[in-house]
DNA sequence: CCATCCACGTTTTTT
DNA sequence: ACGTGGATGG
């Protein structure tokens, strides 16, 4: 038998050998379908002699794609390198830094995430005079994006609006959103999408091109896809019709990101002749545990009917605890998990807390930390969202594509230049009345009228950026991170400031130091631009090293694609989960769409499975009393322990008694919970290779001969002790005379 | 132009 | 509870 087919089932069979056109793969929870994608790749290049560059395979998360790109890898031998394995982000990205011109972009293009969309927004609310009481920025911004996500333009949402105030007032807003964004030559995340579209559906010699290229189509999670992303594949595959589909109906869980389950639940009616294969066989999970999946899904209607089962065996019971209170629980949980690393039974990262919301993490950060349990927190506030971070690549942006007006003006004034917001609109009006880019104004300062001695202050500004600017030609990405930092001061600043907030920003910038050398190091053709679009379209997920040992903390939706051998789904509770927005809505779909979400936390788990609940918990600073979730009572009895002892626990541990001596040693813990997290915090960063250090000596001299991979040859001039590293400067042979730091020159003695 | 104080709303989930 | 953003005063 051929290898890709060993192993596998009847039904996986069939589909890695299914050849040419469409085919959807129903692929319930922990069936095996990565397994089946790749192994169909590898199928299709050795039974059927497709060239590898004829494949392409996408994904949702970088993750994702990073797993599928290293399975195939190993499974192909020749031409590996030239599948397209990508997500549906960066697939666009890369289509349009090569064609975006065709729209009348510069292929230089920034992308905005949702903090570059909100300051976008509340500019222009300003300047058409909208009340955000009224009309809110994040109402209108979704608004905008449900719009993209149904390749619904401008234009066309005017026309809809029409008699409709309210959304007429949205209209003029998406159209000036639209004009700002092309202004600064900049696309938010659902850009990326439609105007991939738009340029297929403009340019046919583009189209064809990709066509021709993309024969053979795969997309992961296919029920997460929206009416953009489902035009996308389906333009690409409409000439070959080669389109193979995986995904889970049950396990939709972002239709508040505009996922269109219709795509899946209608892919037959789309493709009449598509073969559907359901894998039912979970590999997974005990069977217990899909009972109680099984059970809890059942409640939903209009589904793809799928029944998992596995050859696991039955398994322990999946348990249950309700405690009195949210401490109570996440006390709970960090003891068994103590108990259990222990035994030996689990190690950390084999365990997982899994919730609805980012806000119950608190919590689970504190006890684990009294237990000294390591852990790591994926989600909350994004890395690259953190201000350091930001400020710094707001400059690496501004040098990059000056037309970038947001990231401009983010910097404009930071560190403090003395440049205020009179200054600021001043040159913004100027701008806008001679249609320039506010760094075009900003150079021509001396004429702006009014600016008064604001102007000798935007001066220096400019040249300092101009001069970045001349020196990319031969500064690597790094050279240039390292530039900004010394030029503005901007770690200098934070160290005179002395506090462990300001600590933990320096942390936080000698990582995005570590990312820029790792992406340097990594990439063959490294990039200004390249590395900003990196930077853009991670997510926090992506970042998850399966070799640490830690416990994961996550909410449900991070934790779709992932397994673990012992979870805890915990505040299981009604109102938080399934949510209180969700229960009163009158859209039964909302309850159902929680409920695929407990689905989805369910079916993470592998050999153990916990829930719990709290009685009473603070949520936005009020206390809340919420009844067991609804879920747990959709799961079969005769599967599940706990249930029956909750009266008697709720006696064991009233409330009062306990408050005292919480209260208190909460309030000693408070001192100390900073600077623990922190030091917590700091580990995560530390083990990393590219590590920026000081060398305590050189291998080379001042007036030696050395050699800088990009420049050439050349001989030191001087070298100068900084606090940090050292600064050599270097006159070389083509490229002339050079200042750079000796660690990330790596120049070498010759 | 900048620092400080207070009011408000925010959260359900994210590429 | 928390952070943001606006208003106010120096």
């Amino acid at each position: 038998m051929n290898h890709t087919l060993e192993g596998l089932n009847t039904e996986q069979q069939e589909a890695v050998c299914h050849f040419e056109g469409p085919l959807l793969i129903l692929a319930g929870a922990g069936s095996g379908k990565t397994r089946v994608l790749t192994n169909r790749i590898a199928w299709l290049i050795e039974e059927k002699q497709i060239k590898p560059w004829n494949i392409m395979a996408i994904t949702f998360t970088n993750k994702a794609a990073g797993e599928m790109r290293e399975r195939v890898n190993r499974l192909v031998d020749f031409g590996a390198e030239s599948i397209w394995v990508a997500t549906f982000h960066s697939t666009c990205v890369r289509i349009l830094r090569r064609f975006i011109d065709r729209l009348g972009y510069g292929t230089n293009f920034t992308i905005y995430d949702g903090d570059d969309q909100k300051s976008l927004m509340k500019d222009i609310c300003k300047r058409l005079n909208i009340d955000t009481k009224i009309y809110r920025e994040r109402a209108l911004l979704s608004a905008i994006s449900s719009a993209k996500d149904e390749l619904i333009g401008p234009e066309e949402y005017r026309i809809r609006a029409q008699g409709d105030f309210g959304k007429m007032k949205t209209a003029a807003v998406y159209e000036e959103y639209q004009r700002q964004l092309k202004q600064n030559n900049a696309l938010d995340f659902d850009d990326l999408i439609c105007k991939t579209v738009e340029l297929f559906q403009e340019n046919p010699d583009v189209l064809d091109y990709y066509q021709e290229k993309f024969r053979y189509i795969m997309v992961d999670e296919y029920q997460d896809t929206n009416t953009a992303q489902f035009r996308l594949v389906s333009i690409l595959a409409s000439k070959y019709r080669n389109l193979c589909v995986v995904g889970d109906d049950d396990q939709s869980i972002y239709k508040f990101r505009g996922a269109n389950i219709g795509n899946i639940l209608n892919f037959e009616q789309f493709f009449p002749d598509a073969k559907v294969i359901k894998l039912e066989q979970n590999y997974r999970s005990t069977q217990n545990i899909l009972d109680a999946a099984n059970g809890v899904i059942a409640n939903n209607s209009g589904r793809k009917e799928k029944t998992l089962w596995t050859a696991n065996g039955k398994g322990e019971p999946v348990r249950f605890r309700k405690f009195s209170t949210a401490y109570d629980e996440a006390e709970f949980i960090a003891a068994d998990i103590s108990k259990e690393t222990a035994k030996g039974e689990f190690s950390y990262k084999d365990c997982a807390v899994l919730y609805r919301t980012n806000a119950q993490s608190r919590l689970f950060e504190e006890k684990f930390l009294l237990s000294n349990i390591p852990y790591r927190l994926i989600g909350g506030v994004n890395f690259y969202a953190r201000k350091e971070i930001k400020d710094l690549l707001a400059y690496m942006k501004t040098v990059d594509n000056a037309r970038d007006d947001l990231a401009v003006r983010r910097i404009i004034n930071v560190p403090k230049r003395g440049i205020g917001a009179t200054t600021i609109a001043r040159i913004q009006d100027y701008a806008a009345s001679h249609d320039m880019s506010f760094y075009d104004a900003m150079k021509q300062a001396g004429e702006i009228p009014g600016i008064g001695r604001g102007g000798s202050r935007v001066a220096p500004f400019v040249s300092f950026i101009q001069t970045l600017r001349s020196k990319m030609e031969f500064y690597s990405v790094l050279d240039l991170l390292h530039d900004i930092i010394e030029q503005t001061g901007y770690v200098r600043e934070l160290e005179a400031e002395d506090t462990d907030e300001a600590r933990e920003r320096i942390e936080n910038i000698d990582e995005l130091i570590n990312k820029a050398a790792a992406y340097e190091e990594t990439q063959e053709q490294p990039t200004l631009s390249g590395f900003l679009e990196e930077v853009a379209l991670v997510a926090d997920v992506d970042n998850l090293d399966e070799d640490d040992n830690r416990v994961i903390l996550m909410t449900l939706h991070s934790a779709k694609g992932l397994e673990f051998p012992n979870v805890y789904l915990a505040g299981m509770e009604d109102g938080l989960f399934p949510s209180y927005m969700c229960i009163v809505s009158d859209d039964p779909g909302e309850v159902e769409e929680e409920r695929r979400l407990c689905y989805v936390g369910i079916t993470r788990a592998m050999k153990r499975l916990t829930l719990t609940g709290a009685q009473m918990r603070m949520i936005r600073g009020e206390q809340h009393f919420n009844k067991v979730s609804r879920f747990v009572k959709e799961i079969p009895e005769d599967v599940l322990t706990g249930m029956e002892k909750e009266s008697r626990q709720e006696e064991r541990k009233p409330y009062e008694e306990k408050a005292g001596n919480e209260r208190e040693s909460r309030l000693d813990f408070k001192k100390d919970y900073r600077k623990a997290r922190e030091a917590f915090r700091a580990r995560v960063f530390e083990p990393q290779q590219f590590q920026v250090k000081k060398a305590d000596h050189l291998d080379y001299g001042v007036g030696d001969q050395v050699e800088h991979i990009k420049f050439g040859r050349g001989r030191v001039l001087q070298i100068v002790e900084g606090g940090r590293d050292f600064e050599v400067t270097v006159d070389f042979e083509k490229a002339g005379v050079k200042k750079m730091f000796a660690a990330f020159a790596k120049l070498k003695k010759v």
